[in-house]
Parts: structure tokens; C-alpha cells; sequence
DNA sequence: GTCTGAATTGACAACGTTGTCATTAACTTA
DNA sequence: TAAGTTAATGACAACGTTGTCAATTCAGAC
């Protein structure tokens, strides 16, 4: 800027009203000065910009577990539609799950001052972030609720739509159904879990501990436990996956085998509709999920002071 | 840090020394200040310091078409591995395929500082990057080379890719193909024609102007392509689509009409293998891509100055 | 007891902007 | 014509850090 201001001959001052169009400035001095602009490849430093106002990065944070999850890459597109509408721009950051990785994360979101945080959590505990609450960084979980930390919270009606997808299967009249799901330790894998436990109650089925399987949301692994549950004396007629990831495993696996189980999966994935193993799916909508999401996040990052809010979004049973 | 200072009684400076570790700090006066940095809740402001150390940002851009399509956030996934190991950040935008949108997002980018730029191509003329590359922010483009502009590109084999699945059509003695693909304006698009032209043109098959249909890359659209396509009162007995979301468009025509012509697409899909239609694909790597071009971005952020490199990465056909 | 060198600490400027206020010139109104 | 208004411009400080350099203290060597 410098160097604009001393090839146009003007002062600092007004090169910066030239560059933020302020009013008064002469048009021919205005243009003295974008020729200077031109000539020497300016462009505003807004790191200094920033720091001498104050104000916003109009930049906000997100940590998802893996952007190449299409769970995850929908919610990522559904939060990059609203900052967009509000002139902000979104770094992401994987944890892979990992309860390190994520503070890691957070840690340099916030250090390049992000005006907000989007997180699913995968810490175990969520303590390390209450001093940045009390500083005013709007913060909203995703997926799962936070541990040790009150704060906005949007999540799916996981337990829900568990049970409503094995009440489907239990209707249908299977009263061997298995669950393939994630850990019990996780918020998303318990809840379902709960969800398919209660469903079976209500039918007055005793739980066969020998039909649960508790894994990685991991196509492989899922297709595994498959294998194993079908090899099995008193094998499932049915099964209940608990994610995307699981639901292509279970099929991949069933598909292999040349055998074909009634499946619900908790999820929806395209194609789901032209396999040729049906899938019924417990579907809801990631993109809006992301979208709800910044929503909260902006309101919050404009001040809002309302109480903290606890939002759960419907899911919804497809059959096949 | 100012209020740190106080509290604890030195100077900013030796604040600054405790905060970034350096050595020369009494033990006990390193404690007191960090009690200070605890009860404040003080996090060292990184704008701040950027601006005084004129260092880099440790944050990359990434600007890609769409961050819910599988085969960008596959890419983004890439890239982020890369930029993880390199301690940078990414911040990642969807460019719609609107050539204005993209500079846009360039141009919040540049604002921001990036340490350099990750861009899959919309725009029709990257003169306006030239100020910026002569400024000495790196600059990588993936899957399109840019137009008006020399930078360092790394792209799939689009044409022998192409050519490779038409030619495997031709082998099954199909001689009626159908070509559904992108724009001819945008580069994927043209090279994946031309690689269908000249397999035809190899196979002495006269091009049928009434097989090919131009679209954008849209589910949607190529399902309606296909259905149109099948209507003619000669069919084609054979499609090759021009990627992922189109392919998955023929399925689905397809499977709705109870159809089954041979389909070959550009872009390997979860599930292409388990498909009630086979679907033999033309396969790549968008992590490795992604890879790839991040690699060759920290490359030069390191201050290569080695000259412009054109990659090509390679493809291969599952047939099924 | 003096000297040397290391350890510890702080004062101050600078990074590139922009907000505040002051100055001058030009223009308007009574 | 005087007084008041508006336009155009610039000087300077400040944002929150850290690099430079200088000052002070202290331990050990002679």
C-alpha cells in the first residue's frame, strides 16, 4: 500500500479510501491511484485489515470426522451454503474419530480466529472448550451431543428411527434380527442401539447378545461381521445396520455370499433404490443438517443470547 | 495479552517468550504467567502474529466444483492428508461449476492470505490469476488446465480413459454407442468425446450425431438423456457415460425402463460391482489426485522453482 | 574484590491497515 | 462579503504480536 501511495503521490489514507470506496476522493485521484493499484499487483492485506478492525474473519470452522464420507461431505455442502450467503468461507478438518486429533483441530481453528465451530464431536470430553465459550465463540455439535460442555446441539432422531426400522422388520414377522452398529461408547451407535433394544422389547423378543455385533462404521468390517452372523448355528433372518457405511458392508457381504436377508439400514445412500438386495432405509437429510446447523451458528455469531438449544430433526422410514 | 501482563506483573515480551516457549525465562516467573494466561483464558492472537512475522498463514484453498459430489470430496480428503502433514489448514469452497463464483472464491481466498491455491477450473479465463502467480502465490489446477494462464495442472488420462471403455463396447461388438457427457466447452468434457470420436473412428464406425447428448453432470439429466435416447427408433445397444453422477443417471433410466444395455462410465462408484446392471468403469484414484496436487503445491509454497509440470495420472478399466 | 559472561527482563519499533481528527480549498447561503 | 458547509486530503495512533537491542542481575573465575 505503501508503494501505491508513493508511486500515485497521496497519502495512505486515501489509497485505503480508494480501496474501500469510501466517499471524497476525487474521481481523477481515484484513479491515479487504481492505475498505481494496477501497475504494482496491490491487494489488500486483510490479515492487517482484520486486525486493525477488530471485527470478524467471516471465516468459521468445521470438523467433521472424514470429508470423504458422503454423510459427512453433505453436511460439510449444507453448512458451505449458508456461510456462503453470509460472505463466510469454511475450513474443514477431519478427526477420524479421534478424540486428539479433533482438539488438535479445534485448537487451530481457533487460533486463526474463526468466528464460529461447527464440530462432530469425537473427544470423550468437551471441558477443554468452556474457556472459549466464556470468550463468546459460538460453538454447535452436531450428530452427538458434546460431553461436559453445554452448548447448541443439533442431532438426528437416532433412537427413533432405530427402533422404527426394526419394528418394520419385526412387522414383516422376523424375530431374528441382528444389529450391526458402531460402538456402544459413542453417542449415534448407543442411541440406535437403544433404539433396536426397545423395539424388540415391545415385541416381547429376548435379546440375543449373539446377534449384536459393535464395530467401526467401516464397510469392511461390517461386510465381516456379516459373514460371521450368517455362518452361525441360528443365523439372522434380518438385519439391522446401524450407518451407511454398514448398511454397503452387510450388503457387499450378503451379495458375496449369494444370500439375501431383509436389511434396514439407518442412513440412506443413492442407489439404495436398484439393488438388487432391498434395503429399506431409515432416511433424513445431512445437507440440512449442515444448513441447521451454520443457521444456529450465525445466530449465535450475531449476538443472539437466547437459551441453548437442543434441536432434533426427524428421520423418516423408506421401504423397499 | 496486555491484561496477562498486568496481572502477572512483567513485561508483554516476557509474556510473548512464555507463550511461544522460548528459552531465557525464569521457571517461577513462567508459572506465574502461566496462572495469569489460565485465569484470563487467554489465547494468543494469531492475526497479530501473522501480520508482525509476515509469515505464512499455514492455510491453503481449495476451490472445487462440489464439495457433496463424492469424486471433489474424495479429492478434498487428499488433499487434506497432505495439508495435515504440512501443519496447514484447508479452506474449501464450491465453485457450482459458475466461472464468476469462482473468482469470487479466489479472490476471498487471496484476501485471507492463502499460502496457495488448489483450483478445479470453471471459470473460461485465468488471465486474472496472473497478477497474483507473478505476486508469487502458488497455484495448482487439477482435473481442467486453465485457460489463459501457465500453472502447474495434474489431470486424469480423460481421453484414453474414454477411448479405453468405448473400445471395450466395441469388443463386445456393439456398434450403436451412445456417448452422454459433459459440455464439450469444459475440457473433461471434449478430451472424454474425443477419446469416444476416435475409438469409433479406429473401429471404421461412422459417428451418429443422434447417440451423443451434451449435458450438464447431473443425475437428473442423464436419466432423462437415456430415456430419450431409448425412445429413437434405433437405439443404441450400448452407453458410455461420461462420469460418476451420469452413469448412476443411465442406471437409474435403466432400472425404471426394466432395460439392460452395456454401460460403461468414466468414475468408479461404491457399489458399481453389486449393481443389478453391470457397470464396467473406467477407474482412477480423486484421492491421489488430490494427493498429488497438494504435493506439488507445498512444493512450491517451499519455493521450487522448478518448471511448470503438466501430470497426467493414469486410468484403468474394471470391466464387469 | 574485580571482571567476564550468561541469564533474565524490558523498552520500543514495526508488521499493514483504518478510525479519528485536523487542515485546506471550494462552494453555498444570507 | 462574511459565515457556514461540504469536499478532499493527510498526519498520526492504534490493533496485538514479536524481533532487536539494551539494561540489570547474578554466578563463577581470577
Amino acid at each position: 500500500m505503501r508503494d501505491v501511495a508513493r508511486v500515485s503521490g497521496v497519502s495512505l489514507k486515501t489509497v485505503s479510501r480508494v480501496i474501500n470506496n469510501e466517499a471524497h476522493v476525487d474521481a481523477k485521484t481515484a484513479a491515479r491511484v487504481n492505475d498505481a493499484i494496477q501497475a504494482i499487483g496491490f491487494r489488500r492485506n486483510d490479515i492487517a485489515r482484520q486486525l486493525r478492525q477488530g471485527v470478524s474473519t467471516s471465516t468459521i470452522g468445521l470438523v467433521i470426522e472424514d470429508i470423504a464420507n458422503p454423510f459427512y461431505s453433505q453436511v460439510a455442502r449444507g453448512v458451505e451454503i449458508v456461510a456462503r450467503q453470509r460472505g463466510s468461507l469454511v475450513m474443514t478438518g477431519s478427526s477420524e474419530e479421534d478424540g486428539e486429533r479433533e482438539r488438535e483441530l479445534v485448537q487451530s481453528l481457533l487460533e486463526r480466529r474463526v468466528d464460529g465451530l461447527i464440530i462432530v464431536p469425537s473427544a470423550s470430553d468437551h471441558g477443554y472448550l468452556n474457556s472459549e465459550k466464556r470468550h463468546g465463540t459460538p460453538i454447535v455439535f452436531i450428530d452427538r451431543p458434546p460431553a461436559h460442555l453445554s452448548a447448541d446441539t443439533i442431532l438426528l432422531d437416532n433412537r427413533a428411527g432405530a427402533k422404527r426400522g426394526v419394528q418394520h422388520l419385526l412387522d414383516l414377522g422376523h424375530t431374528r434380527i441382528a444389529f450391526i452398529g458402531g460402538y456402544p461408547q459413542v453417542y449415534t451407535g448407543a442411541e440406535r442401539y437403544s433404539g433396536y433394544c426397545e423395539a424388540l422389547r415391545d415385541a416381547g423378543i429376548a435379546l440375543d447378545s449373539s446377534l449384536v455385533k459393535h464395530d467401526r462404521h467401516d464397510l469392511e468390517r461390517a461386510s465381516i461381521a456379516t459373514a460371521e452372523l450368517l455362518e452361525d448355528s441360528r443365523p439372522p433372518t434380518a438385519i439391522f445396520a446401524s450407518s451407511n457405511r454398514q448398511s454397503l458392508g452387510v450388503i457387499h457381504a450378503l451379495f458375496g455370499l449369494g444370500k439375501s436377508l431383509a436389511v434396514v439400514g439407518f442412513d440412506d445412500f443413492e442407489l439404495a433404490a436398484i439393488l438388487p438386495i432391498r434395503v429399506t432405509v431409515i432416511r433424513h437429510d445431512p445437507v440440512e443438517l449442515g444448513r441447521c446447523a451454520a443457521e444456529m451458528l450465525f445466530k449465535r455469531i450475531d449476538g443472539a443470547q437466547t437459551p441453548i438449544e437442543a434441536m432434533i430433526l426427524p428421520v423418516e422410514l423408506i421401504a423397499r
